[in-house]
DNA sequence: GCCGTTTTCGGCCCGACTGTTTTCAGTCG
């Protein structure tokens, strides 16, 4: 089996910390990490680039020295150089600098002065005092490491966006109704609307600082205080979760809203740009020479440097920047586009509301559709239908209908695709349905040959229309199960078979990287919500934001369109 | 290690805060 991107970004990432440690010059560094982050962003993958006889280093920061260690990697899974360098510095010290106050500096002089190799060391270097010994550890500094050893502190945790977007509302709030405060704002991945947040940034205008920030601090939800200047607090909340807060006056909004929503690499970018153009760009503005040029709004920073407004969504460095200065951005898809939902349950199988609940909740969103998509029989625990059940659904279905006046609730089910790849209900009564969607829940685990063949199967039968939750990964609970989803793209984009976009919380899959994946591999797509009560249909801004992640216009999502057209584009 | 509307060599984003320092390195975002 090939390396995956995954693998090799994971080979990539292991490799720059330890040249890191051992103290290698920090632009090779970020070489390797820029590298790990294009690749694992990458829709296809390098082994399919490469059986295609794609040249790699057409890829952006991959030159013929990278390309040539991917090439190694993806043949033999393995990189010769990491296993060469993990002979002289210990592999696990590349995981003590996720610790809080360790970087590549002190974890160097642990190895060196000490001898640590790795967190257990540590542990008892720190319990037998002897890290006091040490250059550069002073008590707090210390006590702060023992402390994260002790937590647990594997890897920087991530939380679900709907979770830190809950976190963050009452200290926006609560900031927001502080004297002296112009505007609060969200920044950071929650701003970008990435499916997962490390943490909660906001960027608060206000005239004097000091006041700002030392009173944040003192918020209720607030635990523990990391740091707090007259520009930045950095708190820990009670749940864990860390906020930062910056603080500028109105002059630099733009600017420091720009350098802090990020994302890092996208930042460095621009700044890139601005030092070619003899400019100089940091949170404050935009500079030439002493003599501020721009700041105030980020259409201002980014027009110094010569490029459009790019949407906050965009802003990865997966090639926004190259697309605006060449007028190439696409015109956003927009929760406004939408005209009906095509994944939602009732209380027939697992749902909690009926079916009138369920279309009076479409309609008061203004909808033109909504397709009921209860469960069919093999998902028991979610009282699955089978087909005398469905019948009786679409009769009731043909009696609200009678009744609704520029709305229609659209026959069909979400069809279970059994583990051999055939389907839960027979093809009439998939007949008698306006939509036909499909997906897994079971069988999971099957090794990727075969789960592939088990889904194309599936996008064989000619009725079916929509593959829901395609690669069935949980956000922070499940991965995608193993697949080869490019093949899964090309054969839903030849048999003419959109993939979904489902905007639960718990799922937003496909993510953006699939998703923009599966449009240029020339599918169609459709935005769900998969609501399971009438207050599930508001998820769809979620679905939004992440096809918003995958550079898709509303052209590019089925849902945007009116019924007949709709109804015509899903037909294959 | 990558890259090229001044370049195939010499650059590569920029500032705040902390702790430990005795004027600043390291870490972080």
């Amino acid at each position: 089996m090939a390396a995956s991107n995954a693998d090799i970004a994971e080979l990539f990432s292991r490799y720059a910390d330890l040249l890191e440690i051992q103290g290698a010059n920090p632009f090779r560094v970020r070489a390797y990490r820029n590298a790990a982050r294009v690749v694992a962003d990458s829709g296809r993958s390098m082994s399919d680039r490469m059986a295609a006889g794609e040249a790699l280093d057409d890829l952006p920061g991959i030159g013929k020295d990278l390309a040539a260690k991917i090439g190694t990697i993806v043949r033999t899974g393995a990189l010769p150089q990491l296993a060469e360098l993990e002979t002289r510095v210990p592999r696990a010290l590349g995981e003590l600098m996720n610790l809080p106050g360790l970087g590549p500096k002190r974890v160097k002089s642990l190895y060196r002065e000490l001898g640590i190799r790795n967190r257990e060391d540590l542990q008892r270097a720190i319990r037998s005092g002897a890290l006091r010994s040490l250059h550069g550890f002073g008590p707090k500094t210390t006590a702060r490491i023992a402390a994260a050893i002790e937590r647990r502190a594997v890897a920087p945790q991530r939380y679900r966006l709907v979770d830190a977007e809950q976190a963050a509302a009452p200290l926006l709030a609560c900031l927001g109704a502080m004297p002296g405060v112009e505007t609060v704002e969200v920044a950071g991945s929650l701003r970008r609307r990435r499916d997962m947040v490390g943490d909660i940034d906001i960027l608060v205008t206000a005239r004097r600082g000091a006041p700002v920030t030392h009173a944040f601090t003192r918020h209720d939800a607030v635990a523990s205080v990391l740091a707090v200047g007259a520009t930045r607090a950095s708190v820990q909340l009670h749940n864990g979760m860390q906020v930062d807060l910056r603080l500028v006056p109105a002059a630099s909004h733009g600017a420091a809203l720009h350098y802090f929503t990020g994302s890092k690499p996208h930042v460095v970018a621009v700044r890139g740009i601005a030092v070619a153009k003899g400019l100089k760009i940091n949170e404050y503005g935009v500079y030439r020479g002493g003599r501020r040029i721009a700041g105030r709004t980020e259409d201002e920073v980014f027009a110094a440097v010569g490029l459009p407004f790019i949407p906050p969504e965009l802003r990865e460095n997966r090639g926004e920047i190259e697309a605006a200065a060449d007028g190439r951005l696409p015109t956003l898809v927009e929760l406004g586009d939408v005209r009906g939902d095509l994944h939602a349950h009732t209380v027939a199988s697992d749902g909690h509301d009926s079916l009138q609940a369920m279309a009076d909740a479409a309609r008061a969103l203004g909808y033109d559709y909504l397709a009921i998509t209860d469960h069919s029989r093999r998902v028991r625990v979610a009282h699955g239908l089978d087909t005398r059940d469905l019948r009786a659904q679409f009769a009731e279905i043909d009696r609200l209908n009678a009744g609704f006046r520029g709305f229609r609730l659209l026959k069909s089910a979400e069809v279970d695709i059994l583990g051999d790849g055939h389907l839960d209900l027979p093809d009439a009564v998939l007949s008698e349905m306006d939509v036909v969607v499909v997906a897994a829940h079971y069988q999971l685990g099957l090794p990727a040959g075969k789960q592939t063949a088990r889904i194309l199967r599936a996008l064989d039968n000619r009725r079916v229309q929509i593959l829901a939750h395609p690669t069935t990964r949980l956000v922070n609970q499940r991965p995608e199960f193993a697949a080869h989803m490019e093949s899964i793209f090309a054969a839903a984009a030849e048999r003419g078979v959109a993939m979904e976009i489902n905007a639960q919380p718990d799922r937003l899959d496909l993510d953006d990287v699939h998703a923009r994946a599966a449009r240029a591999a020339g599918c169609k797509l459709v935005v769900s919500t998969d609501a399971h009560a009438a207050a599930g249909l508001a998820n769809m801004r979620h679905g939004v934001d992440q096809a918003r992640r995958a550079w898709l216009a509303a052209s590019d999502v089925l849902n945007t369109l009116p019924l007949e057209r709709l109804l015509r584009a899903l037909r294959r």
